[in-house]
DNA sequence: ATGAAAGCGCTAACAG
DNA sequence: CTGTTAGCGCTTTCAT
């Protein structure tokens, strides 16, 4: 009853004792045991066991430098974040990675502006190793901070700098950003040219939030195709189901002949879908739909099920969890992600799910 | 170009050489500067900004004995886990308590059974101060492997073990358990409550998976008000739209003269509604229709809108943290949730939302 | 009110 | 191959 009270756990000092050899043998062991008589690895083993011995992560850290941890930053403002299935996916992929090279999670919810203080002491305090982002907005702080404090990072998404915002950060002053994205444009165009292939000749984009990669990528991707499209035929929404019911009135309203429809996500192409069916069209009889990212429980449940571009956002995450380890292994830390043939980022390809809508 | 490489930080050493006063009092002033001469507070202060001083975590864990961290063990097995906007907002209530608190959320996912032993290893290893855990099914290896390396942990719902499990540690094992969970039978009662209020005879229940004691809780709050409900009018989902679905279809089949269903969550009575929809059932007209939770995005955006229990499940995330917080303060570590005055567990209250499904 | 000194538990040279 | 010896950077008595 008493004695789990303070549980004072064993330190190495006491498994090197009761196995009768050195600390620093028995932190070998600990440590693989390469190198160690096989004879007393199994007394330190055995001595590991009985004690029920467990490493002072604090301790190894401080002097290894190494902390067996990686910050996971998630800056959506809005409750997208995770009910948004794409980053839960891309989440479990990260942690499915990490967790295979005994990584640890830490995740960072930024919900104000003020946070990113907060963030970059937690950083620069040494917690973790490195650092995973999303959604990376065209003024987003953390690049230049995770710079500042030469934390290795990588993104998911294509960072939203290109140079053009004004009084922001061009990339010369960021350096190469490692990121690993979907191919956005390509599938987009897959997207438009299978609707054109079906006869449809007045094909809408319901593009997401423009100050987002994801969003302007797929938008380019429409246009590759559609390369003299009537700025008509293109609403903005929000990467919402709401933000699409509305962007596909506005549509309707404005261009009451289209007979196709591109969603930039599959959340806003079944609030177009409930708002073309409020209003008489069939899909995909009067209207041909497709949607983006085949997020399963939303593209397959829907009536008719979302024809639309599959990418695999589980695969994203573990890539971008590689990516990052692959840098943090280059030199122990002195490796950023972009150096010494650590690629800089990855495009991964999409593929068009054919169902019901088009 | 060459200056930012290594980027050695400075120690608490740097900043009293710099500041003029000795590593002791440097450390009284970085925590928080009680009984020292305020003169002396300023000049650190400004090395401290001069230098950019960050304190090292590992350095002070060590000494410490506290990691300012806490762990956030999800073990739902399946997709559910993010996309269900239920856990995600309740993360998001645990987030932002503990960053109120400058204390971090270590994500941990369990993917398949042994990955407890990782579980336990990282809890063990010190890596965090305590744990805050969902879903407890009834034969969960986590409360014995918390009580085993004395790790203070919160629930969040009612954990499943009543003694009743075969072969599995019944609560005097365990000890006392904190959590925090909604009033779910309450809530339930009430739903049901307002069905019969509304003159429906002929009320069914679309119950969760029986081993989760919110399934469990709702679906004894129903029985609390329909004490001779015939068992005919009570189906098995699982949380999911789909589930909710195929318990709807066997429910019509069993009973095609219900006039009401509470769905013990919104997902699963979205599913249902669809249901109704292709058999030709009018929402409420022929059937009133009662769901559990009040997830936004989905009890208010169905066709009519969700009438449902609603619980505050941010709130709930925050109290799990607050419980977690305060044990951890009592004593030092030595504090149990359910000991000297931090209660046991909390229960939040329900409220129902009535909108246009019942 | 401040400083000196003793570790926290571990790893990593460096000897042997 | 193994042990000895220094610290990693910080907090915290204990003197002063």
């Amino acid at each position: 009853m008493a004695e789990q009270l303070p549980a004072d756990r064993p330190t190495l000092e006491a498994v090197a004792a009761r196995a009768g050899v050195s600390r620093a043998t028995a932190s070998r062991v600990v440590n693989g045991g390469d190198g160690v008589r096989s004879h007393l690895v199994d007394k330190v083993r055995t001595a590991v066991r009985d004690l029920g011995y467990v490493p002072n992560h604090a301790a190894r850290t401080l002097v290894t430098r190494r902390t067996g941890a990686v910050a996971v930053i998630i800056a959506e403002p809005e409750i997208r974040i995770f009910s948004d299935p794409f980053f839960s996916r891309q989440i479990r992929g990260i942690s499915k990675e990490l967790t295979a090279h005994d990584m640890q999670l830490v995740l960072l919810l930024v919900e104000d502006r003020g946070d990113y203080d907060r963030i970059e002491r937690y950083l620069a305090g040494g917690h973790v190793d490195g650092a995973l982002a999303f959604s990376l907005h065209t003024d987003d702080p953390l690049p230049a901070i995770t710079r500042r404090i030469g934390m290795p990072t990588v993104y998911g998404g294509r960072p939203g700098w290109t140079g053009a915002a004004a009084g922001s950060a061009g990339p010369s002053e960021h350096g190469p950003v490692a990121y690993v994205d979907a191919d956005n444009r390509g599938g987009a165009r897959e997207a438009v040219r299978h609707l054109l292939s079906l006869g449809r000749r007045q094909i809408a984009h319901i593009a997401g939030p423009l100050d987002q990669t994801s969003a302007t990528d797929r938008l380019d991707g429409y246009r590759d195709v559609l390369l003299d499209a009537d700025p008509a035929l293109i609403a903005e929404g929000d990467f919402t189901a709401a933000g699409g019911a509305r962007a596909m009135a506005e549509l309707l309203e404005r261009c009451p002949g289209l007979d196709a429809v591109f969603a930039a996500n599959d959340l806003m192409a079944t609030g177009a879908l409930g708002v073309l069916r409020e209003r008489g069209r069939s899909v995909p009889g009067d209207v041909a739909l497709v949607g983006f990212d085949d997020a399963e429980l939303v593209a397959e449940s829907t009536d008719p099920p979302l024809t639309t571009v599959r990418q695999d956002i589980e695969g994203m995450g573990r890539l971008m969890a590689r990516l990052l380890l692959r840098t943090l292994d280059k030199a122990h830390g002195a490796g950023r992600p972009g150096g010494r043939g650590v690629p800089a980022s990855v495009i991964t390809p999409t593929s068009l799910v054919r169902r019901g809508s088009a």
